[in-house]
DNA sequence: CATGAATGAGTCTTCATTCAT
DNA sequence: AATGAATGAAGACTCATTCAT
């Protein structure tokens, strides 16, 4: 039976985590109550402490559970391109474009997270371990590019690949406010256009 | 007589904004309470609603006061340029590099905005029309180059505003959050790259 | 279940309702704290707000509940009387003598609600609602006593009944404020002998 | 330049009244805020502060001005008139029809002065004052008139003369707060009936 | 005398957390 | 395990009163 209460208990987690996350992307983390959390998750808030030891442990575990994955995802993705440009190119969709169209959330979970990283190091310790891990992933592809020759020598493949992940936040963050002021195919486009301008070797 | 009344009445909002910034950029707005303020301020909590109508009127205040100056920085900084090159370079300096340098509390306070835009639609209204300033304006400088010839024909001017503008903030945010994690120097060499090779007409 | 959690709940509500009619009573409606009225029910401020809305939920409550029953205890006091003289004779018991003995508290009450009837309409409206409620009555009464042609044929029922209450009224004003200097007793014969004597028909 | 200094106490203690007068009737006592009294008299808070000692000085004075002139009043208008019915019914006249219309809002001040008699004593005995120096008036015409023949001889006329006052009270609380509730010249017939009705010889 | 800025105790209300059942 | 009533500390805001100018 400890299988089945695992089971349970990792269900019970997971509602609860959901139903805090639309309230959190709705209100804002400090806006929303523990009662909010639990009738939404369809819990007492007294069972709500079983699973969790506090509201900020819901928040912190909601952090690593939706963002701490990114990076995952992003090598996953990426994997089955061999060729550097089409490496890089995922990425650039990956940011840009699909993990906005899949998960339209994660923009305002960043600015949840971002906002009570000003208070709680913890939490702005996990948002810089996310971006030090996107930013490691994509310099690699870079590296690998130049390396095969495809990308130009001299590319700055560190800041390059921390400006992609500063856009797609700043983007983010932009298009979670008010979607309809950016235009994603658009800005896929232009963002490639970039991106390839500046890496391609007869640029130099 | 109502000099010294107004004068002492602006010096008092100043100091009470500047109070306010400095905690707000350490606990976020929310977790700050007015008496924090007061205190920091040298007043009562009394006095200090004579000045503001309440604590959200600070943040709104102080957003107009810090974040809502920017397009007027960018066009008065931008002035003088005449080439489109140098503008497009300017604009570059003043987002990447020149702001922060200056302001370095600026991005921690647009995280603070950020946050509370989630609830509070008046600072999500503020912030949005800080960005459609900003874009408008750097839209009009690729415009200009486009028309003279000096920047290629096809360039996405809207599209490569907002990118600027997004990839700013989300810059900001990291650089406030961390700012040993990014180079400054090496991001406006970067992005003024990339920003080339993508402008330039020989490339089209 | 459920009934042991509504009789508590009842319970509750009951025991707030007397902790803050005697309060109100003492200090008035606006000088009584929301604490005073928690420790005197012996819970705490929080759970109070389990049970009410707010302070003023609570002034409400209680003037339905100790003001709005007093039509239907009027009806019920006057209903196994037939004749008219009799019906009128027990409405002056009740208001001028029965009323204020059972519930003496019920003369400050109406002061408390008086005071607050001046800036919320609610209050006034329920004040409002308990005069027709009452003048109704006692208005039918008298008609059917003048329809049984026992009662003086011009008789003006409306306004007799009106006098009646607010002369109910002003006696429980002075009396709550001081119940020395008003004989009960006496004051009932005498407005039974003004009642008398303004509706036989042998007046007219 | 005392006298000067004097007549101008005189008249801005008026004006601090007539301010604080018309807004308690509005808002209730507590509600108002001396900064309100202050600044429709067209003073500082400061000033006011020479003219009384505190916001509830200036109620207490109030009441003394307003309510305190009554039973004068009433013996003044009675002055002229030596047949004993002539002048009850000028005290009728006077209670529920005179006084209503040439201040309205002598009821509302009534009241406010009740709700706050339950927490100030001082308040409590100047209206009860108020309370017995118009009874004592009334009774001593109604004693005139038994003594004179032409009210019956076994008149309860410490009781009437309460009554009277009462009733006129009652009125008083329903008439400001709803005015179109009551028709005031119903009011003084009936009542005139009664009292007719009541006093007369004939009927005992 | 007058001003009105400043004070700060006091109010209502919210909410994370606990704990008896 | 689950419930949800109870707690009480904390927060935003108000306002009678004072006092430097």
């Amino acid at each position: 039976m400890p299988k089945v209460t695992e089971t349970h208990k990792r269900r019970r987690r997971q509602a609860i985590l959901d139903a805090a996350e639309q309230i959190f992307l709705g209100k804002g983390y400090q806006s929303t109550t523990v009662d909010d959390i639990a009738v939404r998750s369809g819990l007492s808030v007294g069972a709500l402490y079983r699973y969790f030891s506090g509201k900020s442990d819901i928040l912190l575990t909601l952090m690593e559970d939706r963002l701490g994955r990114t990076p995952d995802l992003l090598e996953r993705l990426t994997a089955d391109a061999h060729d550097p440009w089409e490496q890089i190119g995922r990425c650039v969709d990956i940011f840009v474009l699909a993990l906005r169209v899949r998960h339209p959330s994660t923009g305002r979970l960043l600015i949840v997270a971002w906002g009570e990283a000003l208070q709680d190091s913890t939490v702005r310790d996990g948002l810089l371990r996310r971006f030090t891990g996107l930013v490691d992933y994509i310099r690699t592809v870079i590296q690998r590019g130049i390396a095969s020759g495809k990308f130009r020598r001299d590319a700055d493949a560190k800041v390059l690949a921390s400006l992609l992940v500063c856009l797609a936040d700043g983007v983010t963050l932009y298009w979670s406010a008010n979607s309809s002021s950016l235009e994603l195919q658009r800005i896929r486009t232009t963002v490639m256009s970039m991106v390839r301008a500046y890496l391609s070797p007869e640029l130099a």
